[in-house]
DNA sequence: CACTTTCCTTGACTCGTTCAAGAGAAGCAG
DNA sequence: CTGCTTCTCTTGAACGAGTCAAGGAAAGTG
């Protein structure tokens, strides 16, 4: 997780090419700016990536961070009230916390070893291939702010 | 979860006043099309009232969907490139299966006890007040059609 | 019935995201 | 290194779910 920035550019393409996609310097920027920036919305992607390749167009961010979700080097995680969120972690079946107040988003590992809750008590002829955890609530920062569910959480499931 | 339209108004009117809401057509109406078709979108529910009301604005039924939200009569869900649905069954936390190729959904009660998976390994200090728990697959329909994430889920998490 | 407050209608608008066409670069063969 | 093919990026317009705002209508109250 710690290294040169040019070590992780390594490791982004060596990973692009691993899945025969093109090496480009928008998608090596965009794999570099979900590094930095873990749960990022596509937004701070753009500005992030901007601050190496000042030209790139926002659809560039958006195909790459598309096509790198297809591959499987992204994971894309959309919480009610949220925009599209972007993370590396991936693979390892972990769940996230997220704050109803200001939206921050943190990992959290199984409570129950590697794939908790993955049997639901019927499936209904369901092929299942993934289970996705979400806790809601109040992080520490809006907890003593007194937040209460402000914002563009009103909206969101009970 | 059987009888009359009009039993089901007087429950929705009853449950309106309840929250010390005001009772008008349009929200029961909503209520009713919530009961009628669960996990059901915006969209459809505002086809369905307006069989009923033919006037109602669109504006009417997301006002409506948000208050009774608001106030606990209804739940929203937004599986991820899915829009917001609505459904009536709350406060047994209960959770989803979600088709990935149809966007169908359907209820599963939770695998273990009550609350199953409600206590992450570490919170992180959030004060947790929910989990969400979805499942993710392809239904009996879309897995005997070969149905392989399509559509408007190569996006979604992995 | 009259009055107050909440709710609905109308219509414009925002924002995240997507579409489409053509220019540009990555990778490969020679 | 060079040219060719194919994939990717830029540009710019468009879409759709959802939201905002102002005024008129209806629910509840006495």
């Amino acid at each position: 997780m710690n290294g040169t920035k040019q070590e992780h550019d390594e490791d982004a393409a060596a990973a692009l090419r691993q899945t025969s996609l093109r090496v480009t310097k928008q998608r090596v920027a965009v794999l570099d700016a979900v590094r930095v920036h873990p749960h990022t919305d596509t937004e701070t992607v753009i500005r992030s990536v901007r601050e190496s390749l000042p030209a790139v167009s926002h659809q560039a961010v958006y195909d790459s961070l598309h096509t790198l979700t297809e591959v499987g080097l992204l994971r894309c995680i959309k919480p009610s009230g949220s925009v599209a969120r972007y993370e590396r972690r991936i693979g390892d079946n972990h769940h996230h916390l997220v704050c109803r107040s200001c939206s921050l988003i943190v990992d959290v590992d199984c409570t129950i070893g590697q794939a908790p809750c993955l049997t639901p008590s019927h499936d209904a002829g369901f092929v299942i291939d993934q289970a996705e955890v979400t806790f809601w609530g109040l992080c520490p920062d809006c907890t003593a702010a007194g937040a209460q569910r402000t914002g563009d959480d009103q909206f969101s499931a009970v």
